[in-house]
DNA sequence: AAACACTGTCATGGC
DNA sequence: CGGCCATGACAGTGT
């Protein structure tokens, strides 16, 4: 059964073979002369057809490679095909420990109690000894991987060549974890240099509301009050600083407010607009910049809130916010207003005659027409359409700092994700990696093997450092010698 | 006082 | 072409 006949086949064809001139990168020819039959023993012949088998299958795994930063470069390996699939081997992760990167693996017993369990392919080899001592060589052929570049031999030496070489590239650099924290959302907020602009006085004034280039100054009743005729014509009754809005008096206020009411008998005072919603600018969601987390300063938008509901509740029309003070602590929430925004006083100084949430919130057609209802002068139309220029702003920068924080929060989560996911694929990688040193580890062991079984006619031992064998594209093994085969590595 | 967060506003570009 | 929207930048305000 165990015929060694059926297993030096290949080299003997071998030896034929490379009789032939030609045949092996320069016709280089060494008749291998293979000790058959009984005459060396059964007992080393079993043996050798073991490691032969085993060989044969580790040949195989001549493709699997893990490609390690500049540590394991072998066009060899890379021209070999097909790939024997990874699983097959029985990935080093399912066990417990890893096998030993090293060539620890000198004995057989150690093959059977790791190499098995790592390469159930050998592992089936091993254990169907006989039938695959019965192959003949086209069988044992056929588990031999063609080559994918027939002028380019495969040699089992480069793989021999490869096993001092160490895998230094197995260490993987660990996931940059401080990224995630540096990506803070300070540091996509913060614009340099915020503060080294600094505004003139009628750059501030802009600030207050005027518009610069879409509307004319004189639609700016600030700037109007003491240069636009047409400004100087309104008079409201009261004086403010809009540059000091926490100044304005409580006497000043409570004439606007006072001034206000006077609306209520407009077709659209700004009660009959709703009280709540009545000048008061589109809030669409209080919660958009501080999402699911109530701030101190959500707090007290609530309470600033609450309070103007009690304003209105008392009929006034005063929406008491202004555009930093919404979120000013109230002193005397109950008694004292906070201060109108900049837009609704002068909305108010300039008699607009509707509210602020119409304005900012009807659509354009409805808008337009609600401007024909009044005779408005030229700057009141400017304030209008400033406010709801403003306005509309006010709410798009709202949702578009929500969306943005939303973005990053986002983008947090899937950094950590993707670190989560390198430092997986780190671990795998070194764990391939250390599989596939055992496997060059056994195979050079196998190597050695068989050559210490190959004799030649005289009943010598090849010299393994004067032959390697070779496998041609057929499936062929071939013995040649080594300077032949350093020349034909180059091709 | 400095740093930071929040907000409103303006300018700009795209639709 | 006007209106709307999105967004960067800036400044004011509060913590």
């Amino acid at each position: 059964m165990c015929s060694t006949a059926n297993y030096v086949l290949p080299l003997r064809r071998t030896c034929e073979v490379l009789a032939t001139p030609g045949r092996l990168c320069g016709g280089v020819s060494m008749p291998a002369n293979f000790p058959g039959g009984k005459s060396h023993g059964a007992p080393q012949d079993t043996e050798m057809d073991m490691a032969w088998q085993e060989l044969m299958a580790i040949t195989e795994l001549q493709e699997f490679e893990v490609s390690a930063e500049g540590s394991y470069e072998t066009p060899q390996y890379q021209a070999m095909e097909p790939m024997v699939p990874m699983g097959s081997y029985g990935m080093p992760q399912n066990h417990p420990e890893p096998p030993p990167a090293a060539c620890e693996l000198s004995t057989a017993d150690t093959f059977d109690g790791c190499y098995s369990e790592e390469v159930p392919v050998c592992h089936r080899l091993g254990t169907n000894n006989e039938s695959l001592y019965g192959h003949s060589d086209s069988q044992l052929n056929q588990r031999m991987l063609p080559i994918s570049s027939p002028s380019c031999q495969p040699s089992l030496m480069a793989l021999r060549g490869q096993m001092n070489m160490s895998c230094t590239s197995q260490g993987h650099r660990r996931a940059n974890a401080c990224l995630s924290q540096g990506l803070s959302r300070h540091m996509l907020w913060t614009t340099p240099g915020q503060s080294s602009h600094t505004r003139s006085a009628d750059d501030l004034e802009s600030d207050s509301g005027l518009s610069l280039g879409s509307t004319p100054p004189l639609a700016s009743p600030d700037n109007a009050v003491g240069s636009v005729p047409g400004y100087q014509s309104v008079d409201v009754g009261l004086t403010y600083s809009d540059g000091e809005p926490d100044r304005m008096t409580e006497q000043a206020r409570r004439a606007s407010i006072h001034y206000s009411m006077n609306y209520q008998n407009q077709p659209h005072s700004y009660l009959h607009s709703g009280a709540h919603q009545s000048y008061y600018p589109p809030q669409p969601n209080l919660s958009h910049a501080q999402p699911n987390v109530p701030t101190p300063r959500s707090v007290k938008q609530q309470g600033q809130v609450t309070a103007l509901s009690d304003l209105y509740d008392l009929g006034m029309s005063s929406r008491g916010s202004s555009q930093h003070s919404i979120y000013t602590k109230p002193q005397d929430s109950i008694s004292t207003p906070a201060p109108l925004s900049r837009d609704e006083r002068r909305a108010l100084a300039l008699k607009i005659p509707f509210p602020m949430d119409k304005i900012i919130n009807l659509p354009v057609d409805d808008f337009n027409e609600l401007l024909t209802q009044y005779t408005l002068t030229d700057t009141q139309l400017a304030l209008v359409r400033d406010i709801r220029r403003r306005g509309k702003n006010k709410v798009a920068a709202q949702n578009c700092r929500k969306r943005k924080l939303e973005s990053i929060i986002h983008l947090e989560r899937e950094l950590n994700q993707l670190q989560a996911q390198r430092e997986h694929l780190a671990q795998e990688r070194l764990e391939f990696q250390r599989s596939l040193d055992f496997i060059k580890c056994h195979l050079t062991e196998l190597y050695a093997e068989v050559f210490s079984h190959l004799r030649d006619e005289d009943g010598q031992p090849y010299s393994i450092d004067e032959y390697c064998l070779q496998q041609t594209p057929d499936g062929k093994i071939y013995l040649v010698p080594q300077t032949n085969m350093q020349k034909c590595e180059p091709c």
